[in-house]
DNA sequence: GGCTTGACTTGATACGAGTAGG
DNA sequence: CCTACTCGTATCAAGTCAAGCC
């Protein structure tokens, strides 16, 4: 609960996500204009109070979103009718940027001012000359005033979709598509996607693998050296399962291979437990130790304070001398043997000890003593019923004020707390400013503490979770991810309108299932008096402990080993792995699918399409719609007229909708997968591929399933014939990765170290175009980009100044009086001239480190690399070409990937 | 064969620590 | 030294997928 609480944790609320809200906000403009005349009144005369008094506070201004009903006069809310609402929200909600922005400081802006910056920034970015998106979908800037409705098209085919859909992400598949080189609109100017894939996998090749190799735009060509490599790397039969069975019993291997395993997949970090405090002594000695060992000491979590010093010491200090190092490494190859044990012993078992010490639970709630006010009067509450509200009060204001589901479910839940008669019976009568204003001075007390204050609070803090941070996994120390229990809050979740508001109730040790080793202590419940739901000792799961969600009483949440852990990197391995194998099957894959394009059976024909575009664009398989919607129809039982709310698909899931055959073979797609990141794309497939989806689509309604005759679990059975284990993942995973390093090998060309980090991150954003991996254009983004501006033209006037002074000096004059006025020294004219120089250079890097941000502005880098390229490609890549591996990965990622820093020089994915 | 359940991965974002630049 | 911005990290929602059940 760390960020965003209180550290005193006395209350139980947190401040995450609240970005969510502006996605919804934008998704559903709908919810923007119902929203009540009460909430509107109530949220907006708290602001207005707490503005008077501190506009600073960043709560407020994410509330300050609320029109500016400041003026609105203290009457009961209940009295304005819903009808002054939309209009009085329209102009409330809008115009805020300016004029809050204003007082506000860029961190804290409220959601609204972001979305609205954003939507700015899509405008202004599309060159006037290309049309908008979608002509027949009308004009998106109307968008924000369009009803939800009108954005989702139900049963017809033309994308109406707006492009201000869910997401900021109009401006993200703009750019996306920007960078792919499509102009947003008409036919004739698509350019397919495909033309990004030439580019990007092909430049040496034909001109369009593509079309000429048979639908294969990726890495078509098999590498050769590929399997030597893998053969060098890896024993694949044991990799690729996972811990196989016929490997290792686990009684045959208990202590000898352990300690095996330990050693060599945890060298020098993962010590036994006793070993441990000796060792981190031992191998502060840098100079000599791989990267990897390097990298795993921070985990042990007992030296983490003193570690921090050390591990920034060797990683700086490594940077130097990485390049030396990365001979050693290849040189212990004790290590890279290592690799092929995994640490679980077969038959699905997942470890042999586990000792851990279960969960932290956020304090309980401390009462702050403080009235809240009803209908203008003081109203007490008890404990339950307080932090109940103290949980509202928060987010609401924060956030999700303008929602009125949110708002029903908040106060559904409370009521059942308040019991049948309390006399709170409605939120918008609620008056929480005496609270907030509490809250508000708590946090402001918080900030102002002085250093060691802050540092002392910090301490503390982690001597009371430091023996829940670290697990003992087979006598391996390895740290914990998630070991702390989730606060109670409000649900926000992305997309999931229904459930938003609904109250996460205080987990309590009773929820909690602890699965440990049978000789193990079972932890102490850390609440006196209270006890654990269960203890299991199931060795084939790898959690540590669960409990049910509170919201979906039917799903787990897990609390698992950290990243870093052999456990999980193990099965990255082995995620990659699998990956890697597909390369030797893609060809046979890429040529069967093509054959049943034009397959007479139906089903088969649909696998085949649809697995071409789970390959082509890496389209994730779309299964949780099903769940989704189950979910959501037992919710919403008779209300699925209303519902206009998008689903969001998957390859499987696809609406005819989504799809849409442009010009053959150009298809556009435009659909909402996971998370409702929209993607949007324009792709230019194959003729019988076009040809397919369109007879797919004949005689269905655009809400009908594209892929009538398949589900992920036929296609992932058919996945499996072609290749043991593969599924439709493996295609995201096998893309990115094969992308990367053919990219990384094709366009390295040497130069500095900056320059192929540069080729680097330009390949890394490939992947993440191909992913979809987008975010959000910082709040601050155009400011940001304005200010950049600012100082290139100040360095412009400056070089012309410099260029006056010069020749003025060459006649032996004195220099002019700057623009601000102050006389400058005499200079000679060859210090002019290399002023002159340094100035260029530096215009021209800020003018580089604009064009980038501004490229990247809209894409997320950080998923990709943290998911599906396979760190042996970055570290092999780093080997060959003298690039430090601290460039490419941060701390963490040094340490989730520290077994892949063995790798040869010469390892091609 | 379809649905449910369970376990695990993937994903965007909020927040704060760290740091570069003025 | 201060401020603005970047980067790292924690958080938790939302996916995938396979096993088991009916």
């Amino acid at each position: 609960m760390e960020h965003g609480s209180d550290s005193e944790d006395d209350k139980p609320l947190i401040f995450k996500r609240s970005n969510t809200s502006v996605k919804q906000n934008q998704a559903k403009p709908r919810c923007q204009k119902i929203i009540s005349a009460e909430a509107v009144w109530q949220v907006g005369r708290l602001i207005s109070d707490v503005r008077s008094t501190n506009g600073h506070d960043s709560n407020v201004q994410k509330g300050k979103t609320v029109p500016s009903t400041k003026g609105s006069p203290v009457v009961s809310p209940l009295a304005s009718p819903k009808a002054s609402v939309s209009s009085s929200k329209a102009s409330q909600v809008k115009p805020p940027v300016a004029s809050t922005k204003a007082s506000t400081s860029g961190a804290d802006q409220s959601r609204q001012n972001s979305q609205q910056n954003r939507t700015a920034i899509v405008k202004a970015e599309r060159p006037s000359g290309i049309p908008k998106e979608e002509p027949d979908s009308g004009s998106e800037d109307s968008d924000d005033d369009k009803p939800l409705n009108s954005r989702l098209p139900v049963g017809g085919s033309k994308g109406s979709i707006s492009e201000v859909n869910r997401r900021p992400s109009s401006s993200g598949p703009a750019a996306f598509e920007k960078d792919l080189g499509i102009k947003e609109e008409d036919s004739e100017d698509d350019i397919p996607l495909s033309h990004k894939f030439k580019q990007k996998s092909n430049a040496g090749e034909s001109s369009n693998a593509y079309d000429s190799d048979e639908g294969k735009p990726f890495a078509s060509k098999p590498r050769q050296n590929g399997t030597n490599v893998k053969d060098n790397v890896k024993n694949p039969s044991t990799a690729i399962n996972k811990r196989p069975s016929a490997e290792v019993k686990c009684s045959g291997q208990s202590p000898v291979k352990k300690a095996t395993v330990q050693l060599h997949l945890h060298q020098v970090r993962k010590l036994t437990v006793k070993a441990e405090p000796k060792k981190e002594a031992d191998d502060s000695d840098d100079d000599n130790a791989t990267i990897s060992q390097r990298v795993k000491k921070p985990a042990t979590p007992i030296s983490k304070a003193s570690d921090k010093k050390k591990s920034a010491v060797s990683v700086s200090s490594s940077l130097n001398k990485v390049n030396k190092n990365s001979k050693k490494i290849t040189k212990s190859t004790q290590f890279s043997k290592s690799l092929k044990v995994p640490p679980g012993s077969g038959e699905g078992q997942k470890w042999t000890t586990l000792v851990h010490n279960g969960v932290i639970f956020p304090p309980p709630y401390k009462p702050h003593g403080v009235k809240m006010l009803y209908k203008e009067s003081p109203v007490d509450l008890t404990l339950n019923q307080e932090e109940v509200h103290m949980i509202a009060v928060m987010q609401i204001l924060t956030e999700y004020l303008t929602k009125p589901v949110f708002r029903e479910n908040v106060m559904n839940d409370w009521k059942i707390i308040l019991g049948r008669n309390h006399i709170i019976k409605n939120l918008d009568d609620c008056d929480f400013t005496p609270i907030y204003e509490w809250f508000r001075l708590k946090k402001e007390k918080k900030k102002q503490m002085s250093a060691e204050e802050k540092k002392a609070v910090k301490e503390e803090k982690l001597k009371q979770e430091e023996k829940y941070m670290w697990a003992v996994v087979d006598g391996v120390k390895e740290n914990v991810g998630n070991f702390r229990v989730e606060p109670p809050g409000l649900f926000r979740g992305r997309e999931s309108i229904p459930k938003m508001g609904k109250l996460k109730k205080r987990i309590s040790p009773s929820d909690i299932t602890i699965n440990i080793g049978k000789d193990a202590p079972i932890p102490e419940c850390p609440i006196p008096g209270e006890s654990w739901k269960e203890v299991r000792h199931d060795n084939t799961v790898t959690w540590l402990a669960y409990w049910n969600d509170p919201i979906n009483g039917k799903e787990f949440k897990y609390v698992f080993l950290a990243a870093s852990s052999s456990l999980k990197g193990q099965s990255d391995k082995e995620k990659y792995e699998k990956a890697r194998k597909l390369k030797g099957y893609i060809e046979g894959i890429r040529t069967a699918y093509t054959k049943d394009f034009s397959s007479k059976d139906v089903t088969k024909r649909q696998i085949a399409v649809a697995t071409y575009l789970i390959d082509k664009l890496a389209l994730r398989a779309g299964n949780a719609v099903a769940t989704y919607l189950i979910d959501k129809l037992a919710l919403r039982a008779g209300n699925e007229k209303d519902d206009d709310e998008a689903d969001t698909v998957g390859c499987c899931t696809l609406k005819v909708e989504n799809v849409e055959p442009r010009n053959n073979p150009l298809l556009k797609l435009d659909f909402l997968p996971k998370d409702s990141i929209r993607y949007q794309k324009r792709v230019e497939v194959e003729i019988p591929v076009f040809k397919a989806i369109q007879q797919f689509r004949s005689g269905k309604k655009g809400s009908d399933n594209l892929f009538d005759k398949l589900d992920t679990c036929k296609l992932n059975a058919h996945l499996k014939e072609l290749m043991p284990g593969l599924s439709a993942k493996v295609f995201r995973t096998y893309n990115a990765s094969i992308t990367l390093d053919e990219m990384l090998n094709k366009e390295t060309k040497g130069g500095d170290v900056s320059q192929k980090v540069a080729v680097y991150q330009h390949a890394n954003k490939e992947v993440a175009i191909i992913c979809n991996h987008q975010r959000s254009v910082s709040k601050s983004h155009s400011t940001q980009m304005m200010r950049l501006d600012e100082k290139i033209n100040k360095l412009k006037n400056f070089i012309e100044e410099l260029k006056t002074d010069l020749s003025r000096a060459k006649k032996g004059k004195p220099p002019l009086k700057g623009s601000d006025g102050k006389t400058k020294r005499n200079m000679n004219p060859e210090a002019i001239e290399k002023k002159i120089a340094q100035t260029n250079v530096k215009i021209e890097k800020m003018e580089r480190d604009k064009e980038t941000k501004e490229d990247l502005k809209t894409v997320a880098l950080g998923t990709s690399k943290i998911n599906y390229l396979d760190p042996r490609i970055t570290v092999a890549w780093c080997k060959r070409y003298e690039v430090p591996i601290e460039k490419m990965f941060n701390k963490s990622l040094l340490a989730k990937f520290a077994w892949a820093m063995d790798v040869e020089p010469s390892f091609r994915f």
